[in-house]
DNA sequence: ATTTATACTGTATATTTTTACAGTATATAA
DNA sequence: TTATATACTGTAAAAATATACAGTATAAAT
């Protein structure tokens, strides 16, 4: 495959740009207006250019006629890349960037229900549900929990992740370790914010 | 999402197919000639209607100007499926066909090293590390492992998941749980085949 | 010194394309 | 019976677009 000179580089990529922003190829005018050409001409022989080295294919006569041929974006195909947060105990909300940790290639649909993001497991509340320090724990965001789910609520400023069983007004967040207690929460006195649902966890050896 | 008519739905993966086939999404009028519409506004109109069930995107005034928003083509993107294996008692070899259970759509690169297959634990040999009955557990292929690393061995005619340990001769496979006794094994005397470590644990909850 | 390739501006036009408007026909619901 | 939704035909005009042609400028190669 033959050589790109820096400005059809540009071109070339202006109009893969385009087309993952947009879902269709440019027009000359806007290849232009991307790059500050103030001649459609001037996208045109770039693209003849890019189309003789073998990058692009032109169909003559139509509108955006224009189809990659060999994408100069290493582009691999990106998996998605789930984001791993900690257990913050400033009660920030939790999916904000500063929060994440890093990210990991995963397929949110993994497990049976779909997740968001992950959390880093802080403690030992839950040894007894085999969950152990730092390991992630699949989050999906929701409010919709039954008791007995295992959830993560906000309370004040403190997120925990723990067993949910709710009566009436009476919240208990139940942990899995014989030396943690109960945490309960009566909902006329304290506001407790359900973040989401553990649908899976994962854990690094 | 609301429901497409017959020829909503036609012309919607009309359009797909386009895309598909040139990379560049179709005019009214060649929608009209794969159809077999004889006015262009039989097209608009479909995808009028595509738009407002929020299908696709129109951007108004631009030719050609069609994006999908919602593929009706279940055409999943395939992520990869990694199989999940039964921890077969029979000792066949572990990675064959008609000992995969079913796949898991996940990233072979979701731990620090990448994995091969799952594998579904049976019983309570590895309760105390946090391993639990029909969780998965990420085995790579491979024969490299250390002392100390999760296995997948393979003696005779039966498959464990234990910790390794060997000292010249003698190899131990240590369980995680104070009920089962440690498995010893004099290599001059009975071979062991390591199939892999492992990398990870998934646990759908 | 002259060619050659790259990299444009500026203009113009034929063609493509969107899109509005005026109808027709049919089935289903009120 | 009268709407209302679907599903078109047919026409036309405005707008978008490709694309040809005539130039200018610059750097590198011959």
């Amino acid at each position: 495959m033959k050589e790109l000179t820096k400005q059809q580089s540009k071109v070339l990529a202006c109009v893969e740009v385009y087309l993952n922003k947009t879902g269709f190829p440019p027009t000359r005018a806007e290849i232009c207006k991307e790059l500050g050409f103030k001649s459609p001409n001037a996208a045109e022989m770039h693209l003849r250019a890019l189309e003789k080295k073998g990058y692009i294919a032109i169909q003559s006569g139509s509108s955006r006629g224009i189809s990659i041929v060999k994408s100069q974006q290493t582009f691999e195909q990106s998996p998605d890349q789930m984001p791993v947060i900690g257990l913050v105990a400033a009660g920030s909300p939790t999916l904000a960037e500063e929060n994440i940790e890093k990210r990991i290639p995963c397929d949110p649909n993994m497990f049976a229900d779909s997740f968001d993001y992950f959390l880093k497991v802080k403690g030992l509340s839950m040894i007894e549900a085999g969950i152990h320090e730092d390991d992630l724990v699949a989050i999906k965001k929701t409010t919709d929990v039954k008791n007995g789910d295992l959830v993560v609520v906000r309370l004040e400023d403190e997120v925990t992740l723990k067993y949910f069983k709710k009566t009436n007004h009476n919240l208990e967040l139940i942990p899995a370790n014989k030396d943690f207690s109960t945490i309960e929460v009566d909902l006329r006195e304290q506001e407790a914010f359900v973040e989401g649902k553990s649908v899976g966890l994962v854990r690094t050896h």
